[in-house]
DNA sequence: TTGTTATATTGTAATATTGCAATATTAAAA
DNA sequence: TTTTAATATTGCAATATTACAATATAACAA
């Protein structure tokens, strides 16, 4: 086939794996590191932070905003993006229980 | 194109995006959650743990061993997978500093 | 209205991922 | 040695992702 069968794995599963999918571009994460790195929110040189065109930018902002891992507010003719900080509580909770749960393994 | 230009982006957020991409599939992360429910690291049945034939499986696994994210030990014909808490621990540290970054943002 | 600027969308080509049947490998058991 | 059990590899079809040129849209400026 060729699609993930998403369907057959649960709901928690499934939106954990989203997203880090959501995570795994190289480009994603320095866009992630790079609205850390910026104090301010007003951010629309995004484009010229990356070694990639302007329309591959924006789809990879959309990817990270379609995940609720960042936010974007339309400022007149740019956007301000910033981190979600929910979402990345949501992944924090998730490893907080695996540390967890690792505490009681032998490996 | 279509091959991701990983050679444009630094050594760190490539290896970040690697292992949220072990972690992109459904099935991976429930592996994951299954060595961590399970006790024991004498493991031979993920198989019939997932909805997915054993050559997909074994993919799975090939892909989580290859970042790291889990260990495999030969123990006869079964193979005894677990966690490695090593790699865990880089992914949570990732997050600790993303989490403290976040305390100082407006958003 | 006519630029101009910032961002999104569309179309398309290249590449990667997913899933499984068939087959191979490997080690213990008979 | 032959069989059996567990896992890996190969080959291939279906689908998804990545990247970008071209174009569209939306809001402000002149």
């Amino acid at each position: 086939m060729g699609a993930s069968k998403s369907e057959s794995f649960s709901a928690e599963h499934n939106e954990m794996s989203t997203l880090f999918k959501a995570l795994s571009h190289p480009a994603r994460i320095a866009i992630v590191d790079y609205l850390l790195k910026v104090d301010t929110c007003i951010c629309g040189d995004i484009v010229n932070e990356l070694p990639l065109a302007q329309p591959t930018v924006s789809q990879h902002l959309a990817a990270l905003k379609n995940a609720n891992i960042i936010k974007g507010n339309i400022e007149g003719t740019a956007i301000c993006y910033c981190i979600n900080p929910d979402t990345i509580a949501k992944i924090v909770s998730h490893f907080g229980a695996i540390t967890t749960q690792l505490k009681n393994k032998c490996c």
